[in-house]
DNA sequence: CGGTTAAAGTGAACGCTGTAAACATAGAGG
DNA sequence: CCTCTATGTTTACAGCGTTCACTTTAACCG
């Protein structure tokens, strides 16, 4: 997570990665649906826009930056829902609901965080929301392949229910969202 | 659907509109992530950016049009591809295939389809994909909440596959998409 | 310590974008 | 035939991401 501190406001910023992302999520709380730019940002931390290429390639890495914070953030909220309700199935469930209610609470970060171009090849980058997701499903089944099946379908159910509900296209109710994640009699 | 007609290349260039839309359409099949600018469109057609705006009011009407006949041709693969399937269910699971399809096959236009900003309502639009779609959850059951609530459930599930594979989330291969499509075993 | 060096900042500039304003043209209708 | 309006044009502006040449500062080393 991010350590903002409040900068000795000197001609080196001190950590100016750190609150150049801790700037870019306030700002992807507010507006309600556009993202920030990187000249924005810097005025935002009170630096010249130039300075941002110092910590990051470019505008894209940011936004990579920007989603994995995001994404901590969003399995942090996760693991404490499945906590509080106890884990098992009930956590699992609840886990889900978290992850649409997530995405309806920060429709900016949210988009951000999957609107990136390919992060396939970040397996390595720590995700609690997969681990979560994951160890769930293993619990259901002793196949492993089936785990996995179940894992990604979870997650496509989520995901699918956020997106629309974020686009309009179905409304964004809370008691929507329960009986759309109530997958027990998918298909009859 | 569109009429792009060879333009006579006169001052006036007959019906720019759908030029436009059609330029716009192959610009989005072409490149692969990023949708094409304003400028651009005007350009490729041959008239100055701003006669765009004798036809739509701004950049968002422009894309909000795209998505929308982006949506039709969805809507037509998808019809086309439950008839030869001999419609019922097995034309109902065409119908979520043909969609994750669509999406891997045309990744840029899927995405302006599904990232303008709140065309919820546009209950008028006409929308095969979505009449395709009620028309055969109707058919499952004949309780029509339930019917609903299918509806969006399939929607969603199709949509989280679509979504999470464009963006690299879990892989784009054709053989899992039938997996994850086979819900005759959602939850255990 | 003092001096060098490299990390981390700056401002100006480029080409791109969407959009507004004032002006030009041509084709259709009285 | 003449005018009016729909549809185009040019020019301009602010903001964007990014490059380049330059400056500052802090840290390291003899």
């Amino acid at each position: 997570m991010l350590t903002v501190s409040t900068s000795p406001a000197s001609y080196h910023h001190g950590n100016l990665r750190d609150a150049l992302l801790a700037a870019g999520l306030e700002a992807l709380e507010g507006a309600e649906g556009k993202a920030p730019s990187l000249r924005e940002l810097a005025r935002e931390v009170g630096v010249s826009a130039t300075a941002v290429y110092r910590h990051f390639p470019d505008k894209q890495a940011l936004d990579k930056a920007l989603a994995q914070e995001g994404l901590a953030l969003l399995g942090s909220e996760q693991a404490k829902a499945a906590k509080k309700a106890g884990g098992g199935a009930a956590g699992f469930a609840e886990t889900g609901r978290t992850y649409v209610r997530f995405a309806l609470a920060h429709p900016a970060l949210f988009r951000l965080m999957f609107t990136q171009g390919h992060p396939v090849d970040d397996r390595d980058a720590p995700d609690q929301a997969r681990d979560l997701l994951t160890a769930h499903t293993q619990a259901l089944t002793s196949d492993p392949e089936r785990a996995e099946t179940l894992a990604m379908q979870a997650w496509s159910i989520a995901h699918g229910i956020a997106m629309l509900m974020l686009d309009g296209r179905i409304s964004a109710d809370d008691a929507l969202i329960d009986r759309l994640l109530d997958t027990d009699n998918v298909f009859p």
